[in-house]
DNA sequence: CATTATACCTAGCGTCACAAGGTATATATC
DNA sequence: GATATATACCTTGTGACGCTAGGTATAATG
């Protein structure tokens, strides 16, 4: 069976992800603040949806890690590979297309 | 285990379904062709999505239903209870939420 | 010295959308 | 009159994904 094309609207959290790595690196215990905070709380991903998803994007080449030590805590920061900024764009592109159809049918007075 | 207190991006299929049906009665094949026309073709959901839905919203009674024959065909038409309007308008708002976060952040230039 | 915050991680579970298949009648095509 | 398509209902099985709930370890806070 092909892999699931796409799961419909899962991959929200992958699309977050990608989008904040892509301005700059970042650690993962820090992603999971950004997107709480950077959603005015209305977004909270766990550390459990975080971190197996990082794996996963490494996994496949979308994203690089580096490993550092500070005030002896480990930290591995991630960057976004050109695969990555693709995967994104096509991310982002599915998510608008899917939101302009559902927000279209919510908005609309009636239907025929 | 709480049956899941909202798994997170689930429900659109609900949420478009009630949607529909707060317009009008419909029957479940009518449904799947209405989400793909009502989209644009953006969206489909199978019946193999759609019927099982149906029957869920019923035993939970957000929906009533209503059996009719014509041409030798069998139709059930789907009526949304007052609990349905109030599930669907919970829906909505959680979805708005959702959508006003996701695209914040998409459209941002640079986060923090 | 105990709790909270930082920072990483995994295992197991439940839900849900999906593909695939099944039944049956009516209509259109050839 | 046979074959295919459209209508209209349905279920089963599977796989992915997000979630809960745990676990480890160090630093800072009370």
């Amino acid at each position: 069976m092909p892999p699931a094309p796409s799961a419909f609207l899962n991959g929200v959290p992958e699309l977050l992800v990608l989008r904040l790595l892509r301005d700059r690196e970042m650690y993962g215990y820090e992603i999971v603040q950004a997107i709480r905070a950077a959603s005015g709380d209305a977004i909270t991903f766990a550390e459990g949806v975080i971190y197996p998803l990082l794996h996963g994007l490494e996994r496949d080449g979308a994203l690089t890690t580096r490993r550092q030590t500070i005030n002896g805590r480990s930290r591995v920061y991630y960057t976004v590979t050109p695969d990555g900024v693709g995967r994104l764009e096509a991310l982002a592109e599915h998510w608008r297309h899917l939101n302009d159809a559902i927000s279209g049918i919510l908005a609309e007075p009636r239907h025929a």
